[in-house]
DNA sequence: CTTGGCACTCCTCGCAGGTGAGTGCCAGAT
DNA sequence: ATCTGGCACTCACCTGCGAGGAGTGCCAAG
């Protein structure tokens, strides 16, 4: 359909976009690139590429600038992915490697995407759904006041009250925790509902109503920390984009702010691989000039959570996916160290 | 020094001011508000004003805005502080009492507040130092390596890794973790160092490499998550500033990245009661032009944590101080009831 | 001390004209 | 069939100019 050369064209005007942030015309075009043809050439070129949709100009007598459409085609088919150079990723280890806590190896990933691609970071907490249980604790404050502590394989550690209906005595508690952790530990979330299902049963009837009561709390935290948290950073790169961002920043800011957002934003990314969505490939609305880049990341095989950045459709694929993947395994690693 | 009706002109400038946007001149002044004299004569109050650095011109031919100077004598002495409508306290605490954890109180927090001021929120998390031991945990995950748990009285929970010099057996595990929790359950942090000094010396002699292993990181951690964090929100709220902002609006959002910064902001609030910095008496120079209302907030009668709004000095004081406390008030509550 | 009058400053806005980058199209060359 | 150079045309952008107006400072009189 689309000549070798005009690809090559569109590629070269992506380039230059990005580049300088201005429209590019033709004769701008032959001069930075070798090209091997003159601008009347390229003018044809483009003209086919506008008729196809991959290019548009903000008014006559301007250059063009990419469309939604032609970024897709470049990030497909006309760029790979720029891996960083050796520097970078020793940095980027070391960087990662001083983490203290899941906290710190999260709010240290979000800095650090920022820093590198110089866009807005987002990371998303490992999600419980896919975590084992390390261990469950059982502690009695009060008589009938109990703390739960749940502990995740990845560090992540819940904890909520129980208010139990009756005095819950040393021993039985001892005994809920005992049987409890032996039940579910090194299991799969979403098997603990299962898993726990009878035992109530095997206690003694005065014990039995606190007994489901944890249960309960237990399987209420399991569903509602689902709703996963998430951490962002580089909001200040916002104010990178060109001329025209007092009317698109404010947008932006405030799908950040709605995490739901960008849980969906994240979620949307396919299980495996690194997604890219541009411009308005992204549902809300806020962020129809702006594109995600996001991938999963995980300590094993599989992707526990994911992250990404969020910057303006005229963005540096190739530099940005390598950075963004990079950042993805080193967080893998350290988090399977841990 | 000034009269009283020059100190109402400044009270009528700054409402005004704060009102519009706009540089206020003294015809619209003798309009809007009910000084019983001519714009003349306010013209000389101004230029009194103006000597004294209360206000200045942006331009000559313009009309007057406070100065920080002026801002700083309005709150001091012209302002009181604005409460909320019963239905907005009312809706305050309905929604932070639907808070399930403490994370999510912070988080609610600082929605509310940033809804409630249209301003970037910032809340700290309450701190370690001041807050009390109200459990310790010890787990066994393998038979060298041990998990540290510390919950504390407002919620807060910490965990560490420790590797174990020599493996730790369970009679031992348990000994330990009965006698730390003895001495320390209901103190405050600042006291555990010394209260668990001499504590390896009981234990037998195979065991006191572990022991003391452990204490370290109990005080490490004591230590470093000094460090408080804290959460912020509202940051689309920046782009309501005026016409001018593209300048204004990318270091604030770079100091609002530096936890550091804030914190060192929201510290610099006195102990109790509110505080509010004002355009340059923030230290950081990316917030020469905003203010910072400031106050501790705490479960009992004394501050744990801190929370405030930084917004433009251009904003309205009244309203923000009275917001600001009311959250700062109900945030108590809730940390007292939980 | 207050007031009305008055001259002055200077910001803002709208308009006109020139400049230049970029385009589309066409006829001729390869 | 494709590429190339030429050429007329379109607009966005900048500049300078002039009218309008809000606001000030000062002064003389009440």
């Amino acid at each position: 359909m689309l000549s070798e050369r005009r690809l090559e064209v569109l590629r070269a005007i992506v380039q230059d976009y990005v580049g300088t942030e201005e429209p590019v015309g033709s004769k701008a075009l032959t001069e930075r690139h070798q090209l091997g043809v003159s601008p009347a050439t390229v003018r044809n070129d483009m003209a086919a590429l506008e008729d196809e949709g991959f290019i548009a100009q903000p008014h006559t007598s301007a250059g063009r600038i990419p469309t939604d459409k032609g970024y897709r085609l470049f990030v497909d088919r006309l760029a790979g992915v720029k891996p960083l150079s050796t520097p970078e990723r020793r940095a980027i280890q070391n960087f990662l490697d001083a983490s203290v806590d899941l906290d710190d190896v999260v709010a240290r990933t979000v800095r650090l995407l920022a820093q590198l691609t110089r866009q807005v970071a987002v990371v998303q907490y490992p999600s419980l759904t896919r975590s084992t249980v390390r261990h469950v604790e059982l502690l009695s404050l009060a008589p009938a006041r109990l703390m739960l502590v749940l502990i995740t394989d990845t560090g992540r550690v819940e904890q909520r009250m129980v208010d139990c209906p009756a005095p819950f005595g040393e021993t039985s508690l001892a005994d809920l925790r005992a049987r409890l952790n032996s039940r579910i530990v090194g299991r799969r979330f979403a098997d603990v509902p299962q898993l726990v299902q009878e035992l109530p049963e095997s206690f003694e009837p005065e014990d039995r109503g606190t007994v489901s009561t944890v249960l309960a709390t237990l399987l209420e935290t399991l569903v509602e920390e689902t709703e996963e948290r998430l951490m962002i950073g580089g909001t200040a790169n916002l104010t990178r984009v060109g001329h025209d961002f007092p009317l698109t920043i404010r947008p932006v800011l405030e799908a950040l702010e709605e995490q739901v957002v960008l849980l969906k934003l994240l979620g949307e990314a396919t299980e495996s691989g690194m997604t890219v969505r541009i411009g308005h490939e992204n549902a809300h609305e806020g962020l129809s000039s702006t594109s995600v880049v996001a991938v999963g990341y995980g300590s094993g095989d599989e992707a526990v959570a994911k992250l990404g950045v969020v910057g303006p459709t005229r963005m540096d694929y190739p530099g940005t996916m390598g950075a963004v993947r990079a950042v993805a395994r080193y967080v893998g690693q350290i988090l399977a160290e841990s």
